[in-house]
DNA sequence: AGAATCCCCACTGAAACAATCAAGTTTAAG
DNA sequence: CTTAAACTTGATTGTTTCAGTGGGGATTCT
C-alpha cells in the first residue's frame, strides 16, 4: 500500500471536517486549501470525488462549502484510501477489491504471495478500524500536548 | 509499501537461487529467466542491482552464472525489498531510511502520520522477520502439497 | 580463437501522478 | 435581476516512475 500526495490530501480535509462537524456547517475549499497548504483547484477535484464516493456533501452557490456526508465515526481510513489511491495490498495478485492476476508460473504454489498477503492482512486490520472519528481525537490529543507545553511557557 | 513487478521478479529469482542453494553452484541468468517468465534482459538488471546490494554474487564467463552471497536464512525479505523498491512506510514522512518531510502544517501535530507509522510498524514486522530460507520453506510446502494432490489422483 | 556468459550504461514507450485551465451551473445578496 | 462567490465537469499539461530493450564490452572455459 501506498499513500499518494491525493489520499493525503484527502485524509487532510476531512481531518479538518471532522474536526468541526456539525448538522449543517459547511466548509469552503479556499479554507480548507489555505489551512492545510494544499493547491486549492487540487482539492477541489479530491474533493469531488470523495463526493462521488458518498464521503462527503456540499452545497452551491455563495454560501457553499463542503461537509461529512455522515459522522466520522462512520467512515473508515480503509474506505478513503481504497477510493483514492486503490488497494491497500502491496501487490494486486493478493488484493480482495482490485485483485490481478500477477505473471508468476502459479499463483497457488507462489511463496510471496503468501507473505503479501499476510502483510495485506496487517493493514487492512489497523485502517480498517481506525475511524475519522479516532483520527480527529488523536489529532486534538497532538495538539492538546502542545497547547499545554505553551501554558507552561506561560 | 508497494512491491513493484522489479521488486517481484528479484525474490522470485532469489527463491530460485535459495532452493538450490550450494556452496559453490550457480545458476545462469537464462534458466532463471525460462522458469520463472522473466524477460532476460531485465533480469539481468536486476540480479546485477542484488549484487550491488551485496545479497549475490556472480562467476562469469561461460561456466558463470549466480548465486546468493549468503546463506538464506541470512537474508530478510525486508533488505531485499527496501533494496529494490525503497521504502517500506507508505509515506515517506514515516519512513526511517527514507525520510522525506511532507507538506503538512506540522508533522508532529500530524495524526495521519501516527497512524501511518502504525501501517509500517506492521510491515516492517512482518518483512524483517522472514528469510529467504523461510520463503524457500513455504514454497517447498506449497509445491509439495500439490505434488501429494497428483500422487492420489494417479 | 571462439562461444557463452556476465557487465555497464543509455534509451524508450507507456502509464501514473500532481497539478492546472477553461468554461460551465447554482445560490444568496445587493 | 445582476453579480460575485462558490461548487461542477472535463480536458490538458509537465514530470516522474516503471518496465523493458539495445548495443557494445569484459571474462572465462574449451
Amino acid at each position: 500500500m501506498k499513500l499518494t500526495v491525493r489520499g493525503e490530501y484527502a485524509l487532510r480535509a476531512l481531518v479538518v471536517l471532522g474536526l468541526s462537524y456539525s448538522a449543517d456547517a459547511v466548509l469552503r475549499i479556499q479554507a480548507i486549501s489555505e489551512q492545510q497548504n494544499i493547491p486549492k483547484r487540487f482539492l477541489e477535484q479530491i474533493l469531488n470525488d470523495l463526493k462521488s464516493a458518498g464521503v462527503v456533501t456540499s452545497r452551491r452557490g455563495v454560501t457553499g462549502g463542503y461537509r461529512l456526508a455522515r459522522p466520522p465515526h462512520e467512515v473508515t481510513l480503509a474506505t478513503v484510501i481504497r477510493h483514492m489511491d486503490g488497494a491497500l495490498a502491496p501487490v494486486s495478485c493478493v488484493s480482495e477489491r482490485f485483485y490481478e492476476k500477477c505473471s508468476c508460473p502459479d499463483e497457488a504454489k507462489c511463496g510471496i504471495r503468501s507473505v503479501m498477503k499476510e502483510v495485506r492482512e496487517a493493514v487492512v486490520k489497523i485502517l480498517e478500524n481506525v475511524t475519522l472519528a479516532q483520527l480527529c481525537e488523536r489529532v486534538k490529543l497532538l495538539q492538546g500536548v502542545q497547547a499545554n507545553i505553551l501554558d507552561y511557557a506561560i
